[in-house]
DNA sequence: TGCTTATTTGCAAATAGTGCGAACTACATA
DNA sequence: TATGTAGTTCGCACTATTTGCAAATAAGCA
């Protein structure tokens, strides 16, 4: 996603109005790396601004997609995230806490994939599931650690699937 | 999954009774290469015996997830998708009909990933995101037919992501 | 056949979003 | 600065998917 700026001319140019609303959202999205969800941000949102209507904030994150300045993400049949990074990236879910991380995957185009007859790909997303370790046991294995993007992380060889364990219930608030 | 009969078995075995409406959704997931959603299911299983309750249909279909004879697909954000295949395997999606395939993929473990500091592997689920050519343009490309599973199926080296396309809104029925 | 208790069902309720219209306001213009 | 208007916000109703609950029903054993 753009900066606060450059996004709120691009909706000046598109006729759009610059609202409070809007530019409080901007500003929650922008390099905001938590991957929120449409409730998430509008609690976030109504701490600064209370009275911010939750309509609102799924209005202006639909614009938002519809420019391309954020993506969303359906990943474990809960509430939709949204993410500002609209690089080609692909997702880390930690089983325990819920977590989300951005992953960079390098060779894509490598993977050997039956795909039924006449089927043309248009993009491919990859989820890997699993969990951040408390204390990262940094033994040898393939692991070979990267400092790259947000924060340290490390080139690994990913493991093959092994089953999906299952989520029973959703998360709640209130 | 099972056969119907050797997943009776095992709910005899468990305690559980055979019930009709069990034995007919076994039956109907049995070789379903549809990934129905509850409410289809609940529909097909409605022509063979009316009356058949959807909250029945959930709740079979949570048993089955639950001894490991089906998993659980949330793709697209709209209904919970349920597949027999309990293999290894992921999932293309046709963005046209929403028609869900099921995939192998040989070299899961050779994708470079740059994962969090910590971040351990549990398994790893790729959606292939496109669409199911009319006439499959069978150029010679980098696509190997290999006909392989359930239908014929090509061998590609999956183009890298370009963009997601957003699916606004949600098939309807009744 | 009768009993016990697992199942099925129907209905209410929770969650996640969307459609709609009235009230409000950004902002171009006079 | 005052004003008009069309874009926005917001509340509410409503849809879709799924789950909780309790009464009615029915497997399957004795």
């Amino acid at each position: 996603m753009h900066s606060p700026d450059v996004v709120a001319t691009k909706y000046k140019e598109q006729g759009r109005r610059l609202t409070p609303q809007r530019k409080l959202l901007f500003n929650l999205m922008h390099n905001n790396e938590s991957h929120p969800t449409a409730e998430g941000l509008f609690e976030e949102a109504s701490k600064r601004m209370p009275g911010i209507s939750l309509r609102t904030v799924y209005q202006t994150l639909e614009e938002l997609s519809e420019m391309g300045e954020i993506q969303l993400m359906h990943c474990d049949g809960g509430a939709v995230r949204f993410d500002p990074n609209v690089d080609e990236h692909h997702h880390a879910v930690c089983a325990e806490t819920g977590e989300l991380f951005d992953v960079y995957v390098d060779n894509i185009d490598s993977l050997r994939a039956q795909l039924p007859a006449g089927f043309e790909v248009q993009n491919v997303s990859i989820v890997f599931h699993g969990r951040v370790a408390k204390s990262a046991p940094r033994t040898a294995r393939s692991a070979r650690i990267t400092t790259k993007s947000p924060a340290r992380q490390q080139t690994v060889r990913a493991k093959s699937a092994k089953r999906t364990p299952r989520r029973t219930s959703r998360g709640s608030n209130t």
